[in-house]
DNA sequence: CAGCTTGCCTAAAAGTATTAGGCAGTTGCA
DNA sequence: TGCAACTGCCTAATACTTTTAGGCAAGCTG
């Protein structure tokens, strides 16, 4: 019996490979066993469960999400540090459909917490130290920021922007032209 | 053989149901015959198969949704408008999780264009008669809003904002005013 | 090289999806 | 009213996925 050398972190890249692929959540214990040419149960060494696999795949997705928005942000502010970020989010999502769907997985808050999620958190708000915002408004700001990014994209991915005009590329330009509008004329509270 | 009276339209709505029971993805043919006390083949009878299930539950969120809007929407202008149409959505996926859940499901486009998608967006579009935009930034406003709405309302129901200040509730207010003066001072293309 | 760990195996049980074919309750028509 | 056709729910059967238990041998450890 050859050793095939499996390890939680080979199964979850292999799980994100085959999400993207055929849809996260077509990711099956039984189809990443069939990859690998190893009986089902012999997962069951390095996965608790099935959900574990798909939770491992989603932080593979969060931590790589992570890394290429630090390295977007790395030398930019302002507008160009608002525009490279947010296409990070929309590359990725179209280059790793999978991995992206993964990302929006419900994770118990400890998960999360321990997970990439509180870089993303912190990176949002690094973008905004190019504009003149002060607490609360910069966390409302946050959470609009991450509210658009997450939404266009998800309704683009979801096919809510094709066969329209004008093209989705055209919105999202002028959707970060009139964010970076609204951060450095951020309302008053009424 | 008591006949239980199934229809396609009551196994939508106990689908429905049963999702903001016990979220969308644990709704499946056998527990919905279990809820009818019923065999599970008897219910192929009425669903083509599970995907078809699916695919009717999310057809009735959307309309809920829709008729929900379009009640909100009627007598109001302008900012009321912006605000009444947002607390719909938002309001709509606290009050029924599952079928929040279950109105982001991927449809083929066919399925989707004969479903309610088409009212979404002319609501959408209606509130923006209260402002003063052209093409095509209104369509790229339209995005705007409907990213913002679904981003906010995902990551809020998946628990993003809890656990800190401000609350859920203070952002999603100063968000609606900062969209309202957005749009009443939508940036020129540059 | 003897022994121990452990990675992958077989076996088995439980749940879900789906199809085929049957019977009885209901409907519709004379 | 009576009978025929329909159709709603059933049983039976197959296939796939998940998960647990227990076994054997590959290869590291001394």
């Amino acid at each position: 019996m050859a050793r095939v050398g499996l390890t939680p972190e080979r199964l979850a890249l292999a799980g994100a490979e085959l999400a993207d692929e055929v849809g996260f959540d077509q990711v099956t214990v039984s189809a990443l066993a069939r990859r690998f040419d190893v009986k089902v149960a012999s997962l069951y060494s390095h996965l608790k469960n099935s959900q574990d696999l798909r939770t491992r795949i989603a932080l593979l997705a969060l931590e790589e999400l992570a890394d290429r928005a630090a390295d977007a942000l790395a030398g930019r502010a302002g507008k160009d540090a608002l525009i490279a970020f947010a296409d990070v989010y929309r590359d990725y999502a179209r280059e790793h459909p999978g991995r992206y769907a993964a990302a929006q997985l419900r994770l118990d808050p400890e998960t999360a917490a321990a997970g990439a999620g509180v870089r993303h958190a912190q990176m949002t708000r690094a973008i905004l130290r190019g504009y003149d915002l002060a607490e609360p408004d910069q966390t409302h700001a946050v959470r609009l920021l991450g509210s658009v990014f997450h939404g266009y994209v998800s309704l683009e991915t979801a096919g809510g922007f094709s066969h329209s005009a004008p093209d989705a590329q055209e919105s999202w330009t002028r959707i970060l032209d009139a964010l970076d509008a609204l951060l450095r004329n951020w309302p008053p509270t009424p």
